[in-house]
DNA sequence: CGTGTCATGCTACAACGTGTAGTAGATCGG
DNA sequence: CCGATCTACTACACGTTGTAGCATGACACG
């Protein structure tokens, strides 16, 4: 018998990644043919962009739009959102999730510690207004 | 030509990780044997556990140690540091680092917010005392 | 209106990671 | 010496991802 494959379900590879990173750093949607170009140092067929969007809209990851005839793309999520989410994934690896994160927040550096703590209470400031 | 696949090399799979947790969870180094004891609602091979086993030294999870005739494993980091590594690839995904640590910041929880904050101070102390 | 351009859907394939395990040979205890 | 046990090596299936071709349908322009 053989394994069920959930884990990997949301995780990107490098060219989905690259491909998620064209769409969030533009504020319009994008046809193939934007990707393609972004992306020309790649050197890829037209096609491999096609199929690497439609996984990812397959995932979720992208929603798309028919304008005349071709497809728009946009991200589903913000790249923050994503990488606060894998964050989160992480945590949920374990059971013990306040030893983590206790281990993670020894883990950044100084700066970051500072940005994290600053986050923190602006959260707490924001939802105790509210 | 085909793909670096170098991005999933940090990220362990279910049995893996299944693994990982019986090693975490013990004090003492452990044999094939144990760990396939550990797991025995899974009904695997011996040879399936060593296999894994043999996978996760040359990853670097564990290391292994030759006592008499049996190698004994124990996993090369805590279960929390390598929950926190794996946050922080994460965070190495993106190039605005402290976007994303503030987006992770309000996605966390009040009570573990709190535990991060505390964590934070604490490591912040500890540095400054150093 | 015909023809070429472009986008799409579908199909395909190779490499890799992971789950899963068998077999043969070494080794150790009794 | 024999059986139990452990290891090393080999193997295979299946999902995911990178990569792309082909046929078809639609639109634009002469």
């Amino acid at each position: 018998m053989v394994a069920h494959y959930d884990r990997a379900m949301n995780t990107l590879g490098d060219l989905e990644r690259a491909v998620m990173e064209v769409l969030w750093d533009r504020t319009e949607p994008a046809v193939v043919r934007d990707v393609t170009r972004a992306l020309a140092d790649r050197d890829l067929a037209y096609t491999t962009v096609m199929t690497v969007l439609d996984r990812l809209a397959k995932k979720g990851f992208v929603q798309r739009q028919l304008e005349r005839r071709a497809w728009h793309y946009r991200p589903t999520a913000s790249r923050e959102s994503y990488i606060a989410q894998l964050m989160l994934d992480a945590l949920s690896l374990t059971g013990d999730r306040d030893a983590a994160l206790a281990h993670f927040a020894r883990s950044v550096s100084s700066p970051e510690a500072q940005v994290l703590s600053e986050a923190l209470s602006e959260a707490k400031r924001r939802k105790a207004k509210k």
